[in-house]
RNA sequence: GGAGCCGUAGCCAAGUGGUAAGGCCCCGGUCUGCAACACCGUCAUCGCCGGUUCAAAUCCGGCCGGCUCCU
């Protein structure tokens, strides 16, 4: 059995994921871009080793930060791990959708060539992909996912199925609780000692990519730099979080089938009790 | 009590007679190789009342609110 939990920040994936673990002598499997990397522990909320319970987690701290990794990398762990372990079962946590459609659904990263479009206006980039796919859904001005697209060598646009029996576990609170949970966790991140492991990180690696884009780093990165003050720094990256938040609400409500839990703070046991019983059931 | 300035969306803000720029926030969305990415969409009739005018956020009068100065 495959129990995937999604769902933003802060609303109890990591406690959830080790409980149903427990319950169902699973392992955890981290379906998170930023927590792949070793070092980068406060900024992306990463599990705690005591967090862990004794139970087994797997694809977290895997890659370095100095090095490159990708959804079809992604795919390529998380296919492997669910092929190994058949006869256990899996709870896949984390909150980058992406990577979890790419690891269950039939995604096919094919060939890719890397030209150079940077001489093309995103009009004719736009006007290239749409003899290929007149039906285009990238809009003229991500260049970005114009480019990716050329470089595919391939054009899969089949709807993608499911390939795994998963069951969709959603975890959600109202939105001015998110944004609060959202708010008090940032602090705690700062008191934590947030910068001191981005100044490490940065000491030892440089400006990588993923200190370059993840939220809580890139942020503190600027503060260190001197370009924003640390109250500002830490108002941004409230702010970044609360807009990824959104978008992952997004994703999870419009890609794949959720079933979504309210989270009950302050007895988190019913909340869990719910989730067993609908599992269960169904 | 007197004089002046100001009042445009939740916030910042342009516009001084021709039918409300822009940015941020909020909200909604897209999604097959950076996905904690990249990108898209929606969102006001201009403090209130009256007047002038074919036409007013823009001009005039009154009122309300805020700020500064004077007595």
């Amino acid at each position: 059995m495959i129990i995937c939990i999604v769902g933003p920040t802060g609303v109890g994936k990591t406690l959830l994921s080790v409980m149903l673990a427990k319950y169902y002598n699973g392992v955890v499997v981290n379906a998170d871009a930023c927590q792949i990397y070793r070092e980068l522990n406060i900024g992306s909320a990463k599990v705690k080793e005591e967090e862990k319970d004794g139970v087994e987690h797997l694809l977290f701290d895997i890659k370095d930060a100095s090095e490159e990794y990708s959804v079809a990398d992604y795919q390529k762990d998380l296919r492997d791990i669910l092929n190994k372990y058949q006869d256990r079962n899996i709870i896949l946590v984390g909150g980058t959708g992406l990577y979890i459609k790419a690891g269950l659904f039939d995604y096919r990263f094919s060939a890719i060539r890397k030209k150079d479009y940077s001489k093309y206006s995103n009009e004719e980039l736009y006007k290239k992909c749409l003899k290929r796919d007149k039906n285009l859904q990238i809009d003229q001005n991500n260049r970005r996912r114009l480019e990716n697209y050329l470089n595919r060598i391939d054009k899969n646009t089949q709807k993608p199925i499911l390939l795994y029996d998963v069951k969709f576990i959603g975890l959600t609170t109202e939105r001015d609780n998110l944004y609060e949970i959202i708010n008090k966790r940032v602090d705690k991140m700062f008191k934590e000692g947030l910068v001191q492991e981005v100044d490490d990180l940065l000491k030892k690696y440089g400006e990588v990519n993923i200190l370059k884009r993840a939220i809580g780093y890139k942020e503190v990165i600027e503060y260190l730099k001197g370009k924003i003050s640390l109250e500002e720094c830490q108002e941004l990256i409230k702010k970044n979080t609360r807009h990824y938040a959104k978008r992952q609400y997004t994703w999870f409500n419009n890609q794949m089938p959720v079933k979504w839990f309210n989270t009950n703070f302050n007895n988190f046991e019913e909340t869990y009790n719910n989730i067993i019983n609908y599992l269960k059931s169904n």
